[in-house]
DNA sequence: TATAATAGTGTGCAGCATACAATATAATTA
DNA sequence: TAATTATATTGTATGCTGCACACTATTATA
């Protein structure tokens, strides 16, 4: 008990989730595949599970955010994932709401519980 | 189809999801009921249900991160949550987490995709 | 009676994590 | 050469967590 790290672990993960997906998208602008997103993603602090990520980009592209192909000639055949139009036009509204979740948050915790109203 | 608003939904969804929990917590500093916690979040840009609320904080409370007690001297009776010990220990742990998923986040989010390394 | 304030519950669905499976290549060893 | 291991690469199935939504319940007030 008072392992605060367990509490804080779930709620983190609940946290990262969310981000996962614009991670992803914002590498998405040049072709990638799978493999190298993981370990791209990972090398810049955002860490995502293979079994996390596949079914990620497949469901993206079902939904169109995204466009694939593979890739056979190089040695292993390789599944390369791209932003669509579509995909643009989505990550870029969603950059906007981040940035502002970002900012109401911060707010929030730079006036953690002080109750600062301008109306007295 | 091309409704590209359909598909941001479901991430922001996704994405605000994890904020919710590191609001509320930062609201818990000095005494508030849930009640309040809608209205007050609400307004400062973070849109909580209030069924998403209340089973968050007898969550919380759950977990030793919140502790409650009622106040039946006012009109109706109110159940008043407030960070315990434990509770500020992960708020401020999360703080922390916090700042590094946006710090990392933003990074992508600037170099989308542009595969920038200083060894080129 | 109706409405607002306040707290609570139950179900459904989405989606990540974990673990696992499958294939192909390269490197290692016998 | 053959067997073994490690790595690259993609994929799937199941379970658990937790939000959203819709709903119920209670009290105060008009």
């Amino acid at each position: 008990m008072s392992n605060a790290n367990e509490h804080l672990d779930k709620i983190l993960l609940e946290l990262r989730r969310g981000t996962i997906s614009i991670g992803v998208l914002s590498q998405l602008y040049e072709p990638q595949y799978g493999y190298s997103l993981v370990t791209m993603l990972s090398e810049k602090g955002i860490h995502v599970e293979p079994g996390t990520l596949y079914p990620l980009l497949r469901r993206f592209e079902k939904q169109g955010l995204l466009v694939s192909k593979w890739d056979t000639n190089e040695a292993r055949p390789r599944k390369y994932y791209l932003l669509s139009e579509t995909g643009k036009e989505v990550f870029d509204l969603l950059v906007v709401e981040w940035r502002s979740i970002v900012a109401s948050l911060n707010h929030l915790i730079e006036n953690k519980g002080d109750d600062v109203d301008g109306d007295g």
